[in-house]
DNA sequence: GAACGATACGTTATATTGTATCCTTCGTTG
DNA sequence: CAACGAAGGATACAATATAACGTATCGTTC
């Protein structure tokens, strides 16, 4: 096993203390792996495929992993809220707002691919506003807004 | 091609000149392949996958169809504004909203499946407003409520 | 109406994303 | 250490979506 934890991208003590506190909140069990798993996600900073994410632990551990052992790290990773899942993309994307659980917004960027996390109060309560009017009872919420980043909105005007 | 048109699925007025109204002002054809996927999504008045409807389409012509085919005709409804397709499920859903093109949000209850198209100009003023504070360029925007809806709520107090 | 370009359609194969099943391993707890 | 439940692994497969290529159809222009 001291091999497996030699090949795990390198992790701030800062992520990993956020992941102790929130698997000790949840009851929930910070395995070598999960946190293999959720190392190579903040080594990229970006916004990653479950496959591109196999592919990047296979290279670092030089050894077959099966999809499955992916998505149920990524499950768990959910479940702790340390990462969230984009739904129009498909991907996955380390949490960017370590101080306590939350709903999140996305403004994805189509010409780079940047994403950037966004955490609106109003916006979360004119959903629930939206949602009573209609006798919903809402659960979660996802709200991804495509569309160009500052940089690469600049870049298109030339 | 006679005997391909008998076997589409009803389709009411209302939703045949929506369908080419939008076409003309988009400068699409609506041929009868597009129309028939259109009219068996009306039918069903639900979210379904694009293998369902597959499945539906191939069960009513009684002819094999690639899932190619299906995915252009839906690329088609999409583009013309006559049906949504929801990231979070995967799923195409006709609109229901025919008055115009617009931003839609959507309550997608968990227990029944049932989805509810809403249109809030409020919603879509605050994501305008959040994304121009950080620079970003909107261009569309998912919104996609997870909960119960109102009926299925009821029950579950029982 | 013949020729042409653009759009739509069909077929085959394949890529990508995600699960089911079954068994083994690990960690805790009595 | 025995027993139990959570986590991990292997194999197979299901579900979703696209690539590449050729053919057909439509609309325009001559």
């Amino acid at each position: 096993m001291a091999r497996q934890l030699a090949r795990t991208a390198p992790l701030a003590a800062k992520w990993r203390k956020l992941a102790e506190g929130r698997c000790a909140e949840k009851g929930e069990r910070l395995t070598p792996a999960r946190l293999a798993v959720y190392a190579e996600m903040l080594a990229r900073r970006r916004a990653v495929s479950a496959y591109e994410l196999i592919g990047l632990l296979e290279k670092r551990q030089e050894r077959k992993i099966a999809p499955l052992t992916v998505y149920r790290h990524l499950d768990f990773l959910i479940r702790t809220g340390l990462v969230h899942r984009l739904q129009s993309t498909q991907t996955y994307l380390p949490c960017d707002h370590p101080d306590q659980a939350h709903e999140s917004q996305f403004l994805l960027c189509s010409s780079c691919g940047n994403v950037d996390e966004v955490e609106s109060t109003g916006l979360e309560a004119l959903l629930s506003r939206i949602a009573d009017e209609r006798g919903f009872r809402p659960d979660n919420a996802v709200v991804e807004v495509k569309g160009l980043c500052g940089a690469c909105a600049v870049e298109e005007q030339d």
